[in-house]
DNA sequence: ACGTTTCCTGAAAACGTTTCCCATCCGTGG
DNA sequence: CCACGGATGGGAAACGTTTTCAGGAAACGT
C-alpha cells in the first residue's frame, strides 16, 4: 500500500504538502496541488483511517448506542440514521446494549477510548459523570428519546401521547379502559412507558373516570408477556372494553390474546398501541404514530451539523404525535 | 487520558511489559502482572483503539457490507450478525450499498484502507481483482448469499427454492401459475430472483406445464411495483390462479392488488412468497422460509472463527429451505 | 565450575498521519 | 536598495501502540 510518503516523493513535495492537499487546507499553489493529485491517482493512494485517527484523536465514524437492536422501533431509528449519514462517507458503528452493564461500558468506551466524530444515543440516559466526560472530550452526542439540555436531542412527549391514546378511547365511549405497559423502574432507566402510563391516568382523571388498579398492568416488554397479561384482563369478571398498550409490540400481544379468547376486535374489544411500527399498518392496528425513522434521520442531520461545527449550540427537537385510527378501535358494544 | 507509558511508569516496568499484559501474551511473571494490572486499574487506563490499529494494521471491528439496509431481509441478517458478535467486544460497522458505485468503493476501502478484523458481505459478489486483494491482505470475509469457493460463505439453493414454491402450487392443482420477480441482470448483480425463476420454470416443465411468457413478469424490487404487475396479471383474459412472487415484499404487493381487485385469497387466487420475513407470519402469507436471521448468526460465528484462527479453511454452509404453508394458498376454485 | 536452556524484561524502531514552527521566495511600498 | 509581509513549502515532533531483538537472571544438566 502506498503511503503519504510515497506520494510526497512521487510529486516531489513534502508530506506536509500532501497532507494539506488531502485535507483541503489551502496554502498550496494550484500547480503543486495538481502534481500531488496526480501522484495520488497514479499510486491509488488512500489515507489510512487508523493513522489519521491517532493524531486527530477522533475516529472517522459515528457510533450508535442502541438498546435491543432487535426491537422494531430500534430498527426503524437505526435505518433512519444510516440513511441520513449516507450522504457523507462516515461509517456507522452499532453498539448494542442488551444488559445494563453494557450501557456504561459502551458509554465509557465512546468518551474515553474510541472517540468517534459523532454519536447517537438512543433511549438511554447517561450519568452526570458520563455527561461531563462527553463535554470534556468535546464529543457532542445526539440523544434520541431523552431530553438532555446540554446536548442536542430529539424526543416526543410521551405523557401527551398517553393522553392522546386514552382520549381516543374515551371519545369512542369506553369507560373500562385498561393499560398494559413495561415494568417501571427497570434497570435501563427507560421512562417512556411510565410517562405514557401517566398520560393514561391524567386523561381518565380529566374525563372523570376512575383509574382502577386492576386495569393497570406492567410486565417485561414483549408480545408474549403482554398476551399473557391481556388474557388475565379479559377473564376478569368485568373485563375492560378497551386496552391501551404502551407499545405496538404489546398491542400485538393483546390482539393475539383476544383472538385466542374469541373476543372480537373492535366490536368486543378496542385496542390501541403506540409507535406505529412497520407491521402495524398491515395489522390494521390503531396506534399513536411516533416518527421513528424520521427521528433517526434528524439525528443524523444533527450529528453532521455538530461534526461540521463542533461549537454549535445544542438543538432541541420535539416530534409531533398523532393517533392513526385503523381498525382495532371502535365504540363499545353496550 | 492515561497512556500505556503512564501505566508503565506507575508499575515500574517497561511499556513492552504492559503491552504483554494487556494482550495476554504470557511471558510475564505473576507478580509483575499483578502490579501492571493494579496500575491499569488505578489509572483507569484504556488502550486507544486507533493507536492499536496502526501497528497491527487492522481495525478492531467487523464491517458489514449490505445493499439496501432497509429491506426486511437485510434487517434480519444484520440483526443476526450483531447478535452473534455480541459475545465479543467487537463493534459492528455498517456499510450501506445503495448505488452500484458504492459497492466497489466500499470493497476497496475494506481491503485497502480500513482493514477490519473481519467482514461479512451480503448479496454482493466482488470482482476477481477484489477477491485477490482480500486474499493478499489476509482479510477473510464471510459471504452471505454468494457461493464463493475461496472464502467462507453461507447461502441457499435459490433454484430449488423456486421449485419448492412452484411444486406447492402445482400440488394444490394449479395450472395457470404466474411468476413475479426482480429485474434480471440488474446493476448489482443479484442473482437470487433469477435463480428462483429458473426453479419455477423447471418445476413447470417437470409437471408437463407450459411456462407461458405472459405469466412471467419482472420489475424493480418493491411491493408497489409488484402490486402494479399483479394488477396487470389479474386483468388478463385468463388470469393466473396462483402467483409465485420471488420475495415476500413482492408477495405483499400481490396481496394488495388482489384486495383492490376484490379477488379473494386463497379461493380465487393463491399467493406464495419467498423469505419468510417478519411480517409474513402476521399476514398469513404462505412462503418459502429462508433462515435470514440465522444466516447472520452463522456469519458472525464464522467471522469469529476466522479472527481467532486466520489460517483456517473456508467453510461452506448451505441452509435448508422449507415451505411454510399459511393461509394464502389453496386449491384453485374450478 | 561451566555451558545451555528457559524465563522474564527492556530499548528502540516501526506504523502513517497531522501539525507546529520555521525557511524561503516573491512582490511591494518606502 | 531595503525592509516587510503574504503565500508557499518543508522538517520534525507528536499521537499511543506493537513488535523485534537483545540481554540478564535463574535453573538445569554435566
Amino acid at each position: 500500500m502506498a503511503t503519504i510518503i510515497d506520494v510526497a516523493k512521487r510529486a516531489g513535495v513534502a508530506v506536509t504538502t500532501v497532507s494539506r492537499v488531502i485535507n483541503d487546507k489551502g496554502q498550496v499553489k494550484e500547480e503543486t496541488r495538481d502534481r500531488v493529485l496526480a501522484a495520488i491517482d497514479e499510486l491509488a493512494y488512500r489515507p489510512s483511517p487508523a493513522a489519521r485517527s491517532l493524531p486527530r484523536k477522533r475516529a472517522h465514524a459515528v457510533s450508535v448506542l442502541v438498546p435491543f437492536v432487535t426491537h422494531p422501533s430500534a430498527v426503524a431509528r437505526v435505518q433512519g440514521i444510516v440513511h441520513g449519514l449516507r450522504k457523507t462517507d462516515i461509517p456507522v458503528t452499532i453498539l448494542d446494549v442488551e444488559k445494563p452493564a453494557h450501557q456504561s461500558e459502551h458509554l465509557d468506551t465512546l468518551a474515553s477510548s474510541y472517540r468517534p466524530e459523532g454519536a447517537v444515543i438512543i433511549s438511554l440516559v447517561p450519568s452526570e459523570r458520563q455527561l461531563a466526560r462527553f463535554a470534556e472530550v468535546e464529543l457532542c452526542p445526539v440523544f434520541i428519546d431523552a431530553d438532555i439540555p446540554e446536548f442536542s436531542r430529539i424526543f416526543i412527549d410521551d405523557r401527551t401521547g398517553g393522553v392522546l391514546a386514552t382520549d381516543h378511547l374515551i371519545g369512542l365511549g369506553h369507560r373500562r379502559i385498561a393499560f398494559i405497559g413495561d415494568i417501571e423502574n427497570g434497570s435501563f432507566g427507560f421512562e417512556s412507558s411510565a410517562k405514557r402510563h401517566q398520560g393514561y391516568r391524567d386523561a381518565l382523571r380529566v374525563a372523570g373516570l376512575e383509574a382502577e388498579s386492576r386495569y393497570q398492568r406492567t410486565g417485561p416488554h414483549g408480545s408474549d408477556i403482554s398476551r399473557q397479561i391481556a388474557h388475565e384482563l379479559l377473564t376478569l369478571p368485568d373485563p375492560p372494553t378497551a386496552i391501551f398498550a404502551s407499545s405496538d409490540t404489546q398491542a400485538i400481544g393483546v390482539m393475539e390474546a383476544a383472538k385466542e379468547a374469541r373476543v372480537k376486535i373492535p366490536t368486543e374489544l378496542s385496542v390501541i398501541g403506540f409507535d406505529d411500527i412497520e407491521i402495524s399498518a398491515y395489522l390494521g392496528l390503531t396506534t399513536v404514530r411516533h416518527p421513528l425513522y424520521e427521528s433517526g434521520l434528524i439525528a443524523a442531520e444533527l450529528v453532521i451539523e455538530h461534526i461540521r461545527d463542533p461549537s454549535c449550540a445544542p438543538r432541541r427537537v420535539e416530534q409531533e404525535l398523532e393517533v392513526i385510527v385503523r381498525s382495532t378501535t371502535g365504540p363499545p358494544r353496550d
